[in-house]
DNA sequence: TTAAGAGTTTTTGCATGCAATTTCCATGGC
DNA sequence: GCCATGGAAATTGCATGCAAAAACTCTTAA
């Protein structure tokens, strides 16, 4: 009774379908979103083999509709479809981290050219505050409140942007590398370069200088990308040590 | 003498030919692909209800592998699903044409600049070659020959970025909009302009001048995006002056 | 004439069944 | 002892069946 229509109605894009918001979705699309879930999360670890009948018992449903998740879930990268031999979840290797990040810093940099040209004033502020509480958790050491922020900042200057496409690209490629971000224990000297870097971000920001922030962005990317790597390396390279 | 191994062939339902380069793949994805090719050749318009039963004598097949086609295809965008009431044809909107054409003109900057630090010289001379065979067929005004030609030149330079990220998100957007742009019908203006615009792209590419060329190709694709949108809009307007 | 309503037909969503392929295991030959 | 081979169990790919939701149709009333 009370949603749109009232004086400060949210500048929600589509009310339209939000009056039942516990409707009944389909189970393959419920199925995708928890296996995404996951896979993302990690209880699925890389290169695991994915048996059909033992995800039925998990979720409790029938094959069909666990099939027809397996089937988008392949078609968005995050899974592998043997033929007849079922599916894995797909592993990251070296190679693919090397080709995601720069497509990733192509998307955060045009994101960034575009939040700068229609951010608001209230935004920037919004921005700026988050951009100094994930300083704080810096200046504590606090990687994980970190990086929750971090996330939250790059998430939001995507949705100012204002381009869904981009936005469900970004996701499906920042959904296949999360884990491994995650993971990526960076050094002290990574972490201080990160945190100015965003300082930069937020400084063409709230200038709102598009092509700079875009050329900002995509050195972080680069960045984070050299990041993810040395870690990725520094993670397989010690049991090759320990062994010779 | 081909295919029976005179040595009493049994009449299986199936020859199963592990020889031939053309595996039997699965059914489902050959459906994807069939039914992916009918709705970019536009077959399918868009808008159009899509029914499982009529697809599934059309093809020949069940409903399951049909099922999971969709499935596939609704989260490519291509298809919209609607519950307990099938699937749809997605259909353009001018909103989206602006939403995917910056992300295209993102994807071809970046193939544009990795393609330049990776080019060989025989790519670069391929690349003239086709190009001026483009350049013979904007001179003989012959559309479709110029259109094929160009995306083969856009095709070629995603190839040699060697980034296969890149070409499959590219490959995903570019197919939602082809038929949009194929039934773009230019002005001669806009035609002279993207064939001048593509002496520019092939100068940047043989000097491998990275930069240049990323901002040449995404100025490309943003005039692309008015073309078509002008096109977008001519057709839509008649029929409402034509009713008013 | 239009609109509404009940019953029928069609269509979708999911479960299950069957054949084919793969995997596992045990047996036997070298 | 090791590898090859045969067969059983398990798993996948696809077809079909059934219930629920939607769409259609025919009737009826205002």
């Amino acid at each position: 009774m009370d949603d749109a229509h009232l004086a400060g109605a949210p500048p929600s894009p589509r009310p339209r379908d939000t009056a039942t918001p516990i409707r009944r979705v389909s189970l393959h699309d419920e199925l995708v979103g928890h296996l995404r879930d996951l896979i993302v999360e990690g209880a699925l670890s890389p290169g695991s083999r994915v048996q059909e009948r033992e995800l039925c018992l998990r979720f409790g449903v029938s094959r069909t509709p666990l099939r027809e998740a397996l089937k988008v879930l392949a078609s968005e990268g995050l899974l592998e479809l043997l033929p007849n031999r079922g599916a894995q979840v797909a592993r990251l290797t070296l190679a693919d981290i090397e080709e995601m990040f720069p497509v990733m810093g192509a998307f955060e940099a045009l994101a960034g050219e575009l939040a700068c040209a229609r951010i608001a004033g209230e935004e920037i502020a919004e921005i700026r505050a988050l951009h100094y509480q994930m300083v704080l958790h810096h200046a504590r050491r606090e990687l994980p409140e970190y990086f929750r922020l971090n996330q939250r900042i790059h998430e939001r200057i995507l949705e100012i942007a204002g381009n869904a496409t981009l936005s469900r690209l970004y996701a499906g490629l920042a959904g296949r590398v999360r884990r491994a971000r995650y993971v990526a224990n960076m050094t002290q000297a990574r972490w201080d370069q990160a945190v100015e870097e965003h300082e930069a971000i937020l400084e063409a920001l709230a200038a709102r200088d598009g092509p700079r922030l875009a050329k900002i962005l995509k050195a972080h990317l680069a960045n984070k990308c050299e990041t993810v790597k040395e870690s990725l390396l520094a993670e397989t390279e010690p049991s090759a040590a320990r062994r010779s």
